[in-house]
DNA sequence: ATTACTATACTATCCAGACGGTATATTTTT
DNA sequence: AAAAATATACCGTCTGGATAGTATAGTAAT
């Protein structure tokens, strides 16, 4: 209990099946056999597979607030500092863990309302984005502009390349530091 | 044979199953029913559910290609008028008929050649953005961030208002027309 | 001794795909 | 033109394998 719980173990064991298998691959079998225990552990811990797409959704949405926030706080200048983070935690630190991508697929297969946390952080972030001193369309077209790359990644669709990407970045990044 | 043939109606079909019921549900029997055909009918047309998705995903690729191809080729203005068309259509033709949405998800889920045809058309377009006369970073952006709100509306992660996608509308237009 | 966890065995359901048939054109042969 | 052959477009049933979830009998840790 006191470490890295188990419950997260089986929830990157999920992902992992996700990633390597697709979808139809999610089972309760497969992800027992990924995380190493039998399936009758993992339905101790989670007790339908609804219970655990609801896991990894809230585990991911956790995390990704966790991390935005984090990075807002610890940005010197006020203005502009959301939109910023949105963008450097998207384009940094997101594809390594690609779990976000992963959740939200399985979680858009699942249910409608699994989806719900991931919702409720959306629209956090949109109040965040609009009310942070820079014109909020130009704000929010920098955020949609982001989860544009994230798209692209997710269904692994099409492929900027690094240094276009890079470009973007630096561009978006500049747009949140103007005055207006 | 000569009419709307009974294969398109079936793709139709089975984008219909995927929006009301999800992928998991997205079955040959439930196709079928939706169809108003039987099992042995739908498999006469299409040999597998693999070979139905994969149909799904050519249709709705053909179909995109062709709207954008024209609106661009309808735009009196040369420059900027593929990145104005990617944006007219997403914005204002994408999202009454959803099949793009769903089919894209059974595609994903089902196997990764089956998004082939989306590759293909995505680079075909990337390519006309870079070269239409404007700031291809720039051009870039104003794709990502239609891609932005299309991934909102795929996963119904969250809403803008009218008012305010409208204005993200205009300013994304605005950017088009710019020289630059 | 309670909690946390594992493993095995089992049930009931679902689904993809195969298969054997039917009905109705269309074409070819005679 | 009649008969025979062929092609197209379906229908309904069956089966084998996979899968979610249950039941139960355990073991290890605190």
């Amino acid at each position: 209990m006191g470490r890295n719980s188990r419950k997260v173990e089986i929830l990157h064991a999920a992902s992992k099946v996700v990633s390597e298998q697709g979808i139809f691959n999610l089972t309760l079998d497969a992800t027992a056999k990924e995380a190493g225990i039998s399936k009758g552990g993992l339905l101790y811990h989670y007790p339908s597979k609804e219970a655990l797409v609801q896991g990894m959704v809230e585990h991911l949405a956790n995390n990704y607030r966790e991390k935005i926030a984090n990075n807002a706080e610890a940005d010197p200048v006020d203005k502009g500092k959301w939109v910023r983070a949105y963008v450097d935690v998207t384009f940094n630190q997101a594809y390594q863990n690609k779990d976000m991508h992963y959740g939200l697929l399985a979680a858009k297969a699942v249910s409608s309302n699994s989806l719900d946390p991931i919702r409720e952080l959306y629209t956090e972030w949109q109040h965040e984005i609009e009310h942070d001193g820079i014109d909020p369309i130009k704000a929010t077209i920098i955020r949609l502009a982001t989860d544009g790359i994230w798209l692209s990644e997710l269904f692994d669709i099409y492929h900027i390349e690094p240094e276009k990407k890079e470009a973007v970045y630096k561009k978006l990044k500049d747009w949140a530091n103007e005055s207006d």
